[in-house]
DNA sequence: TATCTCATGTAAGTGGTTACATGATTGC
DNA sequence: GCAATCATGTAACCACTTACATGAGATA
């Protein structure tokens, strides 16, 4: 049921194509949210079917036809009462099971595993940052609707949890470092071949 | 693909039977990763089947017979070469969706929003700090072996992440107070009955 | 007597991914 | 001429959840 109310909550800010809808997956929502087309597809006829979207067929020259969908009353107050009680955040994070995983075969494993990581993690922060630059550069913060303000708030959460992982990563490759460290003082000496 | 590599890095660490490892999802390995029993039952015996675990029957008095799972080297090396790779971690957040949705009808209802996740990870931030009060009684620092230091990095995670979501949703709080404050001021008072 | 833990499962359903398909138009 | 964008889908599959089921022994 989760695709579901995102997709009415892109279109309770405006009308969408099944396309448009995709397409912001890869823009405005990508710090929340990601769903292929062909899942959107389904689920926004499904929810034409239940009466919470409203489907207007728009006719195009030079471009193929369209399909444009608005909220129904219905569907906004479906909406509504969704929003209504917060959810236990799911936790299942595969990185975690993999360095759990990666530990059983030794701390350079592990250290690579984590190098990854962060790589992954900076080029996400460098990301957003660039965002964030633009959107300083064209917001005026005095004017705008809670929406946006909204918006931008996601883009911060984004900001802290790339920046909050980098920082532990950090902290725990220095552990492992600190382990190593002793180890190698310990560790037979390379043979001789 | 992800749980089968999860309970083989459950079985890396000892042998165990299903009943274990699917308790273990409410014990040791809450901090990163939950499933049902019925989930794993199923998949343990696809993984037996393709030969990376095996299984030994144990027959009991008092209780029922059990199945012992351990690795194979076929499920140790399938293991090793899963680890080498780090994964782009999902971002698909139900709840800032839900923050978004809960926008388009005001500030109020952003705001009850927000409250409840906020108590949602506080408790899960006091429920990790005990855990981290028992650990810190029982661990002795020097001789741990690695897979120990790192379970103990996943709960530093945990720890991390949830102060992380407590400090952003007050920050956005109070932006949001900001906002009620002066839209108040301007809002139209409210008709005498 | 009732509930909890041990130990295992089947069956149905929901949500999401991957592979494959079509066909016109715009820009390099 | 070739790739990218616009616009929409089908079919098969994989991952996970929910509902339901069994049956013995331990604990209150």
């Amino acid at each position: 049921m989760s695709l579901r109310h995102v997709i009415l909550t892109a279109l309770a800010e405006s009308p969408a194509s099944g396309y448009d809808i995709a397409k912001s997956f890869e823009q405005t929502m990508r710090f929340y949210w990601s769903a292929k087309h062909q899942q959107v597809y389904r689920d926004i006829k499904a929810l034409a079917v239940e009466g919470l979207v409203e489907a207007v067929h728009v006719a195009q020259t030079h471009r193929p036809d369209k399909v444009i969908y608005r909220l129904t009353d219905k569907g906004r107050s479906e909406l509504r009462s969704w929003v209504a009680t917060a959810v236990e955040p799911r936790i299942n994070s595969e990185f975690l099971v993999k360095l759990l995983a990666a530990s059983a075969f030794g701390t350079l494993v592990a250290r690579d595993l984590l190098r990854q990581q962060r790589t992954i993690h900076a080029a996400r922060l460098a990301l957003y940052q660039d965002i964030e630059q633009n959107l300083r550069a064209h917001a005026n913060t005095v004017a705008m609707p809670l929406a946006e303000h909204m918006r931008v708030a996601t883009l911060r959460r984004g900001l802290r949890g790339e920046k909050d992982w980098i920082d532990w990563i950090d902290e725990s490759l220095k552990l492992i470092a600190d382990i190593d460290g002793t180890a190698c003082q310990l560790a037979p000496l390379p043979q001789p071949a």
